[in-house]
DNA sequence: GTCGTGTTGTGAAGCAGTTCACACGCGTAT
DNA sequence: ATACGCGTGTGAACTGCTTCACAACACGAC
C-alpha cells in the first residue's frame, strides 16, 4: 500500500520504485546519486506480517530500518504484561537509528503495526558510511533532536497532566504528525491503541473520548479518531489538570 | 567548588585553569588543539547564583551551555504551579544542545540548582563550528544518543511502573549517574526533588523512603539518601507493580 | 546562642483512575 | 446468513496516591 506500482513493469523496476522511495525518506533525500548507490547496496528489502517483531528491547543493535509501507509500532512492556507505546513510525521513517549510533542494546520492541515493506541495513556497513557523509551525520542530529523532543513531551505530559490533558496532547501530536501523510484529521488508531499511548486503562479513555464527541469536539469511528474542532483540545492541553 | 585554583595564580591563569576543565567536556575532549583554541573565543565565562534561570520553556535557543561547577536543573512546570525536574546536570556536561543543533525553542526551563561556573557558547558560532568538525557531529549524536535512552527511560518508568518501582529505578539511575563522580552511593538530592523527578508527591516518597530505610536499603540524611543494598532496589525496579 | 527558612516525618480524608464484569456493534471469513 | 473476533460502551466496587494539616528537626545567618 502507498508504492505506486504499474503492473506493466518487470520485478527489476518494482525493485527500483522501491527504492525511490528509500531516496524520499527524511533521511536519505539529501545524499548525492553516488553516496545513494552505495547505501542502496546496503539496503535489504523485506516484508513482513502483522504483528511480526523485528526487535525487542535487550537485543544488540545490528540494524538500522527505514519503513517502506505500513507502520511499526515501537513498544516496551513490563513482566505483569502491562505495556505502552513510545511511537507508531510510518512511510519515509526510519527505526531503531539509537542502537544502530551508539552500538548499545536496543531500548524498546518494535514490532509490524500492519503488514510492512522495509529495508534494513547492517550497522557493520552504514556506520563507517555515516562517518563518511558528515550531512548525513548532521541529518541524524536533526532527527534525534525531533525524537528527543517527542519523548520529552511524553514525559512532560504523563507527569504534569491528568487524563483529559494526556489524551488532548496525544491527539493534537497525532493529528500533528499524521497531516502530512493523511488530508484530515482523521487518526487511524483504536483506542485501546490511545490508552497505550498515554498510559492510561482503556475504560477511562473511551468514557473521556465519548464526553467530547457528545460536544462534537471529536467523531468516534472503528479503529479511528476524527478530531473535528481541536481548539478546547487545545487549551485542555495548554493549562494544567482541571476542566474536564 | 570542584574546580582546583591556586592562590598565588593571577586572573588569566585561572582563566586558562577552566579552560582546562572546558577542555575535559565529554564532548570536547577529542578535539585538536587547533580547534579547541577556536572554541575557546567563542565561549564566554559567567557565575550564576543558585536559582538564577538560564534559559526557559520556549526561548529560542540561542546558546550552548557548558557545565563548569555546580549543577544546573532541566525542569518543566504547568501553568498551575506543579513541576517536574528532567535532569540534573554536573560539571563536565553539556546543557541546551538540543535547541542549539535544531534551531527550535528551548523544550524545557534551565535553572542553577547550586551556585554555577558555566561557559556559554553562541549557537551563529558554535553551529557552523559543528558543520566544520565531523568528528564532534559524532560526538552529539552520541550525545543525543544518551540523552534520549535516559528519557526513554523515565517515560517507560512513569507509564509502567508504580510508586515504589519508580522511586528505585530513579535512585538506581542517579547513582549510575553520580557513581563516577562521587565516590560513594551518596546522592546529594531532597526528598523534594526526588518527588519531583519521579512525578509523585513529596509525602508518598518519604513514607516508601522511610520503609526502606528501617529496611537498611538505604539511609536518609538531610537533602542526601545513601543507598546501602542496591540488589532489591534493583528487584523492585526490574519487575512490575508488586511487593513494597 | 536564637531566629527563620527549608527539609523531613506522619496521620486522616478524599478522589482520580483502575479493575472487573458485563453487553453491544461492526467486519470479515466461512 | 451465521458465527466468530475484535473494537467499543458503561456502571459499580476498589485502591494507590494526593491533599491537607500538622509537628519536629537541621542548619545557616545574624
Amino acid at each position: 500500500m502507498g508504492v505506486p506500482q504499474d503492473k506493466t513493469m518487470e520485478p527489476r523496476q518494482v525493485t527500483s520504485s522501491k527504492l525511490a522511495v528509500l531516496r524520499g525518506h527524511q533521511i536519505f533525500c539529501d545524499l548525492d546519486a553516488n553516496a545513494f548507490e552505495q547505501l542502496c547496496r546496503y539496503a535489504k528489502h523485506a516484508t513482513l506480517k502483522r504483528g511480526a517483531t523485528i526487535f525487542s528491547k535487550g537485543d544488540p543493535g545490528n540494524s538500522l530500518i527505514a519503513v517502506i509501507s505500513g507502520t511499526v509500532k515501537i513498544s516496551i512492556s513490563s513482566p505483569d504484561g502491562r505495556s505502552a507505546i513510545l511511537n507508531l513510525i510510518g512511510p519515509g521513517e526510519i527505526v531503531g537509528e539509537v542502537a544502530v549510533l551508539d552500538g548499545q542494546a536496543r531500548t524498546a520492541d518494535a514490532t509490524a503495526n500492519s503488514n510492512c515493506e522495509i529495508f534494513v541495513i547492517d550497522r557493520r556497513e552504514f556506520l563507517p558510511f555515516v562517518r563518511s557523509q558528515p550531512a548525513l551525520a548532521m541529518k541524524f542530529i536533526e532527527l534525534l533532536c525531533a525524537r528527543l523532543r517527542w519523548t520529552s513531551d511524553q514525559v512532560e505530559e504523563v507527569i504534569l497532566q491528568d487524563l483529559p490533558g494526556r489524551l488532548a496532547s496525544a491527539l493534537i501530536r497525532l493529528t500533528e504528525r499524521h497531516k502530512v501523510a493523511q488530508g484530515g484529521r482523521t487518526i487511524a488508531v483504536t483506542q485501546q491503541e490511545i490508552s497505550e499511548m498515554v498510559g492510561m486503562s482503556r475504560e477511562s479513555i473511551n468514557k473521556q473520548l465519548r464526553a467530547w464527541a457528545s460536544r462534537n469536539w471529536v467523531r468516534l469511528e472503528h479503529g479511528a479518531i476524527v478530531v473535528l474542532d481541536i481548539e478546547p483540545l487545545q487549551e485542555i492541553a495548554g493549562s494544567g489538570p482541571d476542566e474536564n
